[in-house]
Formats: C-alpha cells, sequence, structure tokens
DNA sequence: AGACTCAATCGCCTATCGGCGATAGACGAT
DNA sequence: ATCGTCTATCGCCGATAGGCGATTGAGTCT
C-alpha cells in the first residue's frame, strides 16, 4: 500500500511553507509588500530590528523559493516580493488534491 | 518606523505554514485527502513507512492547528481532513495583504 | 481478572533552525 | 590607493524538530 504523493512533490510543497513558518519572514514579506518600492537590507533591518546578518539569512531563504527577488543596486541591493510567485504559492487544496508543486526555481 | 504586522498575527501563520514544512507531513495529509475515509494510525504508518511514534506526533502537530481531526473509535482514533481547515488555510497573498490570519484553534 | 491491541507519551540522540558577533568581499567616494 | 558603507558569509550557541525504541494507558474480548 505505497501510494503515497511521491517524495520529491511532498519535499517541493514543504520547502514553500517553510519559507513564511518563521515568524519574522511573514514580517518581513508583508512588510516588502505594503511598501510596494524596492527596499534595502538596512530599511529592513531598521524595521524588524534583529542583527544584520540574521536579515539577510531570512531574506536569504525567501530568495531561494523565488517569493523574494533582488537586484543589486550599486553596494546595496534591492528586495521586493515576487508578484508571480504569490499567486502561484500553493494552497491546501493543492495538497489535498495532490497536484504536481510548483517548481520553486523555475518561472513560477 | 515600526510598521510591521503584529508579532501574534505572525507567529500564528507561521504555525500554520509549519504545520505542512515537512515532507512527510504533506504525504500524510494527502493519503488522508485521497483515501476520503477516516483511516487509523496504523493504516498511516503501514502507508509513509515510519515508526508508530513519529506517525503519531505528526498526526499531533497536524491536530493541533486542527487541520486534521480525531474521532475516537473503539481503542482505535479515526483521522481525517477538517475540509473547513482546507479552505481557510491562509494563503501567499493573504500574508501578503496583511489580513488576520485565521485562527487555528476556532471552528475556522 | 487477565490477555491482547492500538495509540499516545517519554527519553534519548542527531540534525536543523534562528539568533548573534565578527569577518570578508564588493562598490562608491575621496 | 584608501576609506567608508553595505551586505553576505562564517563560526558559535541554545532551542527546536524529527527520528527511534520502550513504556504507559485506554479499550476489547475472553
Amino acid at each position: 500500500m505505497d501510494e503515497l504523493l511521491d517524495r520529491a512533490t511532498a519535499q517541493t510543497y514543504a520547502s514553500w511553507f517553510r519559507a513564511l513558518a518563521d515568524p519574522t519572514r511573514v514580517q518581513i514579506v508583508e512588510y516588502l509588500a505594503r511598501h510596494a518600492r524596492p527596499m534595502s537590507v538596512g530599511e529592513i533591518v531598521a524595521a524588524v530590528g534583529l542583527a544584520q546578518s540574521t536579515v539577510s539569512q531570512h531574506l536569504k531563504i525567501l530568495t531561494e523559493v523565488r517569493f523574494v527577488l533582488v537586484e543589486p543596486v550599486g553596494t546595496a541591493r534591492h528586495y521586493h516580493i515576487n508578484d508571480a510567485c504569490v499567486d502561484c504559492f500553493p494552497s491546501a487544496a493543492d495538497v489535498v488534491m495532490g497536484r504536481p508543486a510548483p517548481s520553486p526555481n523555475g518561472a513560477c
């Protein structure tokens, strides 16, 4: 009775949800979305009140699933929400229906 | 510049997503959903191939957010998907819009 | 009562996570 | 070239998560 969702798909789903499984990352995402313009790490650090290295790490996790996009601007790097990924972010219904998970590294 | 999503809301969102942030739990949820009938722990253990204690722990996490419901039947316990929670499970758009998070312990 | 079954809990171990400070690398300005 | 600024990475730490076996508790059936 091995009729399980294949592990790779399950892993992909899990990595999507893991990106938002931390309250600080949820706050960062909402913050980036509300101020619609691209924002530097320094601004985000000031907003969330954590160490720069910590924020940088969270941003790395968010960019790894393309949920947030980066754009180098001089010495700074501007982060902004990937609206396409907001749309393709999996829902619980997707999981329940066993739909193939949207690739976290593709064009979404 | 403290205009952040309040921590409690962020935490609630995070706990929702953390429930599906593990591939085994994704598989369990999809398995429960596909076989629409309530299933015992033993059946789920046989399906996922992990120790009974491990599966029990995963089911506890899933029931804590009411994503999965339990019903004692004799000495067994039958688990099944909470369709209401499938519907109210937060989307990325909810986070981005800063909508109040659905309470994970309420009636959904 | 006693034996059996099913599932939750406990204790332990390892791996990962989230936080930090310190360091390193890239770039603009002087 | 040098300095200052910005951000990524590294190393460390405590806490949490996921895995397991063993035990306990609750329920059924003789």
